[in-house]
DNA sequence: CGTTGGATTGGCT
DNA sequence: GCCAATCCAACGC
């Protein structure tokens, strides 16, 4: 579950039900290059939320994953709007349940993130953080190639849980796949 | 310092 | 399904 408390109190929760891992080493990461002052959060330590801005519009929510100076994170793609839903759609500015959380950009912006939460910790901070919550059975976890990357499309490194309606629409429609028994070597 | 294009979305066809 | 919108980081000169 990714939680968030507004300024006047009010929680907003989803259940996370889709994310895309980026590597150190992965062409489509945007710390592939080297550390900026955009991506530098990356680069901090795991636990912290990496938050960039793209196409002119949206916010990307990211949970850093490796040890300071690596850089490395999994990106936020899609929530099942749990608690706060009529916050969420005055954010939005839309009703529609489905309309939300079902993409990286919607959720941000449903949620009230935005750049002033970039490096925040997700561990001890209180604005943004992540709860357990009903588990996601391993079977219901299909992967496919990352969404909107032009390299790096031999890695499925998308996960998402198979059937959710809340899950991006994704384009385009890429090749799906079962949860490999074991974790990616590296 | 100018140009390019993006880890997307929403509206229109 | 197609495509414009919209801003700014990255990169090339």
């Amino acid at each position: 579950m990714l939680v968030r408390r507004l300024p006047d109190g009010t929680r907003l929760s989803g259940r996370i039900v889709e994310t895309e891992a980026y590597e150190p080493g992965d062409p489509a990461s945007h710390g592939f290059r080297r550390m900026t002052a955009r991506n530098a959060s990356m680069f901090g330590p795991a636990g912290h939320l990496y938050v960039y801005f793209t196409y002119g519009n949206h916010w990307m929510m990211n949970v850093v994953t490796r040890r300071a100076g690596i850089g490395s994170a999994v990106l936020l793609r899609a929530i099942a709007p749990l608690e706060g839903i009529e916050a969420m759609g005055a954010a939005r500015g839309r009703e529609r349940l489905h309309d939300l959380g079902s993409g990286p950009g919607k959720l941000a912006q449903a949620l009230s993130v935005d750049r002033s939460h970039d490096g925040i910790d997700l561990v001890r901070g209180r604005e943004v953080w992540i709860e357990a919550g009903s588990p996601v059975a391993p079977d219901a976890v299909a992967t496919s190639a990352r969404i909107g990357v032009r390299v790096g499309l031999e890695e499925r490194w998308r996960f998402f849980v198979a059937g959710d309606p809340f899950v991006s629409r994704g384009r385009p429609g890429p090749p799906t796949g079962p949860l490999p028994l074991r974790p990616t070597r590296r």
